[in-house]
DNA sequence: CTGAAAGTTGAACCATGTTTCAACTTAGTG
DNA sequence: CACTAAGTTGAAACATGGTTCAACTTTCAG
């Protein structure tokens, strides 16, 4: 995860930025091994001793990079969340037509809940952690969402009454299945999963 | 919540059954103010300490009828999941049409979460402390949902492939509108967002 | 009334884990 | 080469809060 991105990039405040290369080096270690400590046993049962332990690091070093444990798993909120908008929001938008490109954006955001399995828990974790990035996160996504339809309504492609009911809909439409056919189990073919919801929420339920 | 409703009814093993009026009065004591705690501030964030204080009650009588905060906490999310689906479901099959009930019961869902803003984050934060709970939830629900669908099937009132894929997202739908227009914000009226949501899901998103 | 069972009490015990810090090592610049 | 800033280290200080328990009080059946 973090490792293969820049770290300046969705870094705020709080941390303090490493100025040599071994720093950045050492800071990295770290946010990889909370991500994956985070994701296995979620916030509180994780520990900085372990998380030290896993980047192979010593535990006062934690302390040069973050304000706390807390502090850290802010990083990781605002991190993830800007990943999956970066990965599924291209994808959406490279489809002429919005509805072809739903199936194919929830295609995508199935198999990066696969290979992201501590994805749902650090975000869903953040709503007692950190309430304000729950909440932002899915504003965002809601919003960008929305962006989107009103978009595709001008075009004639869908609805022209979208309004923002229909973007939190879809929008719990897609997590619940990538909760189900992500993260709980994947016993069902992605692509398959994505044409089923996607037709249903073209056509409705309607016979 | 609890309060209201019987001890027994959702009680299962782990917690120690009183004898006697006074013992019953004390565990439904224990039982609201815990669901209150964790309500505001989440399972970590609140003690045990705090909870028997909010019950008026003694520490150690605590340890009288729970083995532990956890024992508490897995008693309370099966409660609050079965109280849940005993109040939504009773109105989606009252109804004859299954459409038109689906509007009933979101509409019912929205105003119950109003009431019980605690709901989830319990039932979330289940997720962390008790995972097999959380699981089951969903898996009650959805499976509850999928066999009302497939019985408005037989009578043609909905699409008859309907199936697991439908039903997740139809939960998930509902969820999300819980989550923003029950507990997040009110600003919206729960009828006007059942009757927008219900339509969508009947009619789909082309044109 | 009375005695045993049920329930209550809160100080003390204990486990866990975050954070600090002063001594030490490494890196990079003039 | 120094020499200083950056980074590293882990033991110890500190905070929190779950759980136990032995003494005490209330209930209720006989």
């Amino acid at each position: 995860m973090s490792a293969e991105r820049g770290i300046s990039a969705t870094m705020t405040p709080a941390e303090k930025t490493p100025r040599t290369e071994r720093g950045r080096k050492t800071l990295r270690l770290l946010l990889d091994a909370a991500a994956a400590e985070f994701g296995e046993k979620g916030f509180h049962e994780s520990s900085v001793v372990s998380i030290t332990q896993r980047a192979g690091v010593a535990l006062g070093s934690f302390y040069t990079y973050f304000d706390s444990k807390d502090s850290l798993f802010r990083a990781l909120v605002r991190d993830m969340s800007a990943q999956v908008r970066q990965t599924v929001g291209p994808v959406i938008a490279a489809e002429p037509d919005r509805l072809e490109g739903e199936r194919k954006g929830l295609n995508k955001f199935l198999n990066f809940v696969r290979e992201h399995k501590e994805l749902y828990r650090i975000i869903d974790e953040a709503e007692f952690v950190d309430p304000p990035s729950y909440r932002a996160h899915y504003e965002n996504t809601v919003n960008g969402y929305l962006a989107s339809l009103k978009e595709a309504a001008t075009k004639g492609q869908v609805r022209d009454d979208v309004e923002e009911v229909h973007a939190w809909a879809i929008v719990g439409m897609n997590v619940f299945l990538g909760l189900r056919f992500g993260v709980l189990d994947e016993d069902r073919d992605a692509a398959e999963v994505a044409t089923i919801a996607a037709d249903l929420l073209t056509n409705g339920l309607k016979r």
